[in-house]
DNA sequence: TCAATTATTGAACGCCGTTCAAGAAAGTCA
DNA sequence: TGACTTTCTTGAACGGCGTTCAATAATTGA
């Protein structure tokens, strides 16, 4: 009943997720679905544009998007009840319902990324063709510059916070992809975070290593 | 004349200098040294362990060896004159000649990476399997140990530095890799830096053993 | 000189992304 | 219904890849 581009996407997905990078392959992916190899050609020009698709599918919860539908995922990122242990970033007042915190955003944005295998290495390709615009970028922007940042500042420190953010998720994938054990990968992280977001911190010194 | 270990990695080292990690096949690297595939696997035991060769080779500079050469990178690293735009790290007398400075450690790190095709890709494997280790972190961590910060937070900060450094450097190599133009990179890059260091640069704010 | 060690060959195995002529299905309109 | 067009799929091939392994060559040491 012939297939579809989604269908290929679909599939690519599940593969990805499941199996990895390694395993997603043109050959792997038409047999998932019942095709020889060349007919994925018809709707994908090929692999690097499925690619950019899924890396698109990955950070698609934190799209800065017009239309305003309540995703879990940004649900998660606003400043809610904030169960994880934050990266010095406990309510004091100062942050109204409904803002965008960048701390949360970047978590967020870890979260979705380790949640796919190989997530950081589909993601970085992404991210260098548009480092500005792909998410969660426009949205660290934007809760940097309500913090009083400029343009400038609150760009520079978004695209700090990114690219910790991948450097931190491509080491630990690299070591899951080999079978190694991950240590301490949280703590790092946070750690990390609260030394990019110093600036934007309470004035009063926060409680960290 | 029977080849070597060293002939292997050399020529392998050529390539990936020359025409980037896609073009450094054993197949290719077998025909620059003219032989057969197979022979390379009496050398080396496989591809990834040649890679990691490589990797060791790209920070070498930046090893904190017991024997102590000095090579022109670690002096670069030492606080002599600092010529380009430092990233908040002027000479305020604090610096002691011979000290080394995480800004300037951090620094060199990205530009050795910088000036081999995809050396990010490359170290990033390196690092993920032993993060604490890899130069130039041990470097690092004793800099920012020096300036009063405890083991951890300085292990920290160190991490923080070399995943970022491995985020910037990654986005501008796969950019350099697709033949698209690279802009702003050092700017952006030292604007990073200088978040991540701005606890050193602000000695009031240090309230650690 | 002859055996042991060291190094290389040649061929194969099973993968990979991608292309393209030829053909099959599905849709359109008379 | 049939004819015609557009949409999609096949089958086969091209040129690559990392890696293995028996057989063989070159070198070394006694």
């Amino acid at each position: 009943m012939a297939l579809n581009r989604d269908d290929v996407v679909d599939a690519a997905w599940h593969i990805l997720q499941s199996y990895g990078l390694g395993d997603l392959s043109m050959r792997r992916l038409a047999k998932e679905l019942g095709v020889q190899p060349g007919a994925l050609y018809w709707h994908v020009a090929n692999k690097q544009e499925l690619l950019a698709v899924l890396a698109q599918r990955m950070v698609a919860p934190l799209a800065a998007d017009r239309g305003a539908h309540d995703d879990a995922a940004l649900r998660a990122a606003r400043s809610a009840g904030h169960d994880g242990a934050g990266p010095g970033h406990s309510d004091d007042g100062r942050t109204e319902p409904g803002h965008l915190d960048a701390a949360r955003v970047a978590t967020e944005f870890r979260r979705l990324v380790l949640a796919v295998r190989d997530g950081a290495e589909v993601i970085g390709v992404a991210h260098a063709l548009d480092p500005l615009d792909l998410p969660p970028v426009p949205l660290l922007v934007a809760a940097l510059s309500a913090t009083g940042l400029t343009q400038r500042a609150a760009e520079d420190t978004a695209l700090t916070l990114v690219r910790f953010t991948l450097g931190s998720v491509t080491a630990q994938q690299t070591r899951e992809a080999m079978g190694l054990p991950t240590t301490d990968s949280a703590p790092r992280f946070e750690a990390g975070l609260a030394l990019i977001l110093a600036r934007e911190a309470a004035p009063h010194e926060r409680s960290d290593p």
